[in-house]
DNA sequence: TGGAGTGGGC
């Protein structure tokens, strides 16, 4: 039996088909597949290491088969992703001599299955022969995985009414209920779920916490990140390397770049999580230069890099600049550190080289590229297409994206931004007419401000808030200290439409981001930064007037728009004009 | 009984 044992160690820890198929052979020779009941693990390895063919002729060749036998199929398919297989696999199942019915666990894997595929008839199927089953009273995972299921299809009613009617909650149903709210854009809710979890009396751990900072990122008041790093501190979490950097993340994400730091420099012995989240933190606030010290003093403590440290280290070259640096952290990714290159670095390094004006170089690497080109890559070649004006290969790119992503809204804008740019008004407005036949509409950019504990959100033209008049008064006198101070004029090019130039002034002059600002500095007190969120991509006008506020008003801005930040200082940005 | 197993850091 030893044996055995150390057989089932072995095929615990494998990772190599090679060794996969070695230790089969010596099961074959040594034991029988019930022995340890080895044969069920081994098909739960074959499936594991993805080759399900292998895994299918094994478990039809075991001479018998039992209701755990059929659960080690079921939940290799399902962490595979293969809800089809998953179905039918429970279908033989209950077909089968012996008749099984499906349990607990069964039960467990399809709903994962489904979580997984998003799947709502067949999940909804699923429920169906769960409560038939009767497990529903008495098993509170199943109930746990039915309504997180239920949240990530959308359907919150269903969730809250599992949630509420189940007798048998537990601290997992609470987390769920919070990170599904969040999910569905309800961070408040799920903010009300971690503090009725707390009030009730539920001990929370650290999935509880990694979730309401979460909810804290949708919220977005720094405030209350604060007040819940304050409750971390007090029960002991912050020396919880995933939480300290679940909170790093957070104030990153939050414009706090210096609290993700502090978080940082207190971990002790941080892993490569942890590295990687403040790599991913110095990129997207355009620190290009730091996230690269970082990654050399990451690699010199012997913290080995994933593929996610490399989407963020290039992501960080091409936010700056550093061509030569990215296009040298992309050779030695795979030479050096044996990590091939995955479809997001491929979109950096498009994105890299295409910022940089080599158009033809990052088109020529999408030809290269060992795998299909995915819309993010193809999105990076469009951005860059935009900034250089080049119609022909932004058509190109364009055409490809609306293949792939036929309900983005998004790749119709820039395509028609490309065309309004070149003056080709007529194709510009028929870019548009077609985005409108498919019935998608353009995004309305807004921005955020936190003052006051209470987040204030400003469109274009915005007259709605209560100090609305202040607020103009404010934007006038800016832009009057910025004509007479700096000599500035409105940068109107930036203004895509065919209209008259005083009105693409006064149509850029009314940007949300420009009244956000107008609004920071007239709330927020000098020492403090004013910290914006804006949903869309920073337009250049609003760029060069956060600059020159800065300059004129001695104050620091930080504009966190849809792709990283910008950090405004004495005149000058920390993106160097460069995104 | 066991071997299969809900939420959860970059």
């Amino acid at each position: 039996m030893a044996n055995v044992s150390s057989l089932i160690d072995s095929i615990t820890s494998c990772v190599s088909i090679f060794k996969c198929r070695l230790l089969h052979c010596k099961v074959v020779k040594n034991v029988s597949y019930r022995h340890g009941f080895i044969g069920d693990q081994l098909v739960g390895l074959y499936l594991r290491l993805g080759h399900e063919v292998c895994a299918e002729k094994l478990f039809d060749e075991m001479p018998e088969r039992d209701l755990v036998s059929w659960n080690s199929l079921i939940s290799g398919y399902s962490k595979r992703g293969y809800l089809g297989k998953c179905f039918e696999a429970l279908s033989r199942m209950m077909r089968s001599e012996m008749c099984f019915r499906p349990n607990e666990v069964t039960f467990l894997s399809i709903i994962s299955a489904c979580v997984y595929g998003r799947s709502r008839e067949e999940g909804q199927c699923v429920h169906g022969l769960v409560m038939k089953s009767g497990v529903l009273d008495e098993e509170v995972k199943v109930v746990n995985a039915l309504i997180n299921w239920y949240g990530k299809t959308g359907d919150l009613t269903s969730s809250c009414k599992l949630f509420e009617d189940s007798s048998v909650k537990n601290l997992v149903s609470w987390n769920t209920m919070i990170l599904i709210h969040l999910l569905n854009g309800l961070a408040e809710e799920g903010l009300a779920y971690f503090s009725m979890s707390r009030r009730i009396g539920n001990t929370l751990d650290q999935a509880a916490f990694l979730a309401v900072l979460r909810v804290c990122e949708g919220i977005g008041v720094v405030k209350l990140a604060q007040g819940i790093h304050g409750l971390i501190l007090l029960s002991g979490f912050n020396a919880n390397k995933c939480i300290a950097t679940g909170l790093l993340d957070l104030y990153a994400k939050l414009g706090r770049l210096e609290d993700s730091s502090t978080v940082f420099l207190e971990i002790k012995c941080p892993d490569s999580l942890a590295w990687t989240a403040m790599l991913a933190a110095y990129a997207t606030h355009g620190y290009g230069k730091d996230a690269i010290k970082h990654f050399e003093l990451m690699v010199h403590y012997g913290i080995s890099p994933d593929h996610v440290t490399f989407t963020h280290l290039l992501s960080a070259c091409s936010h700056a600049g550093l061509v030569e640096e990215g296009k040298h952290y992309f050779e030695t990714m795979s030479k050096r550190y044996g990590i091939e290159p995955r479809l997001d670095h491929y979109s950096c390094m498009v994105d890299l080289m295409g910022r940089s004006g080599f158009l033809q170089e990052a088109y020529r690497l999408i030809k290269e590229m060992p795998m299909e080109a995915s819309s993010g890559v193809w999105g990076a070649l469009l951005g860059a297409c935009r900034v250089y004006g080049n119609t022909q290969l932004g058509v190109k790119a364009a055409e490809r994206l609306f293949e792939l992503e036929p309900c983005d809204g998004r790749n119709y804008i820039m395509l028609s931004n490309i065309y309004s740019a070149s003056g080709q008004w007529k194709d510009a407005s028929r870019t548009r007419n077609l985005m409108k036949q498919k019935g998608l509409v353009r995004g309305k950019g807004c921005s955020y401000i936190e003052h006051g504990n209470k987040i204030h959100k400003f469109v274009v033209g915005d007259w709605s808030h209560p100090e609305s008049e202040k607020i103009q008064k404010k934007l006038k006198e800016i832009r009057k200290k910025m004509k007479n101070e700096l000599g500035y004029k409105s940068r109107t090019e930036f203004v895509l439409h065919d209209v008259d130039e005083d009105v693409k002034e006064e149509m850029i002059n009314q940007h949300s981001e420009k009244i956000a600002m107008a609004f920071g500095l007239l709330m927020i007190s000098q020492i403090e930064t004013i910290i914006i969120r804006k949903n869309l991509r920073i337009c250049g006008d609003c760029h060069e007037t956060a600059k020159a506020i800065s300059l004129i008003e001695k104050r620091r801005l930080v504009i966190r728009d849809s792709k990283r930040f910008h950090h405004f200082s004495q005149g000058s940005c920390s993106c160097r004009d460069y995104w």
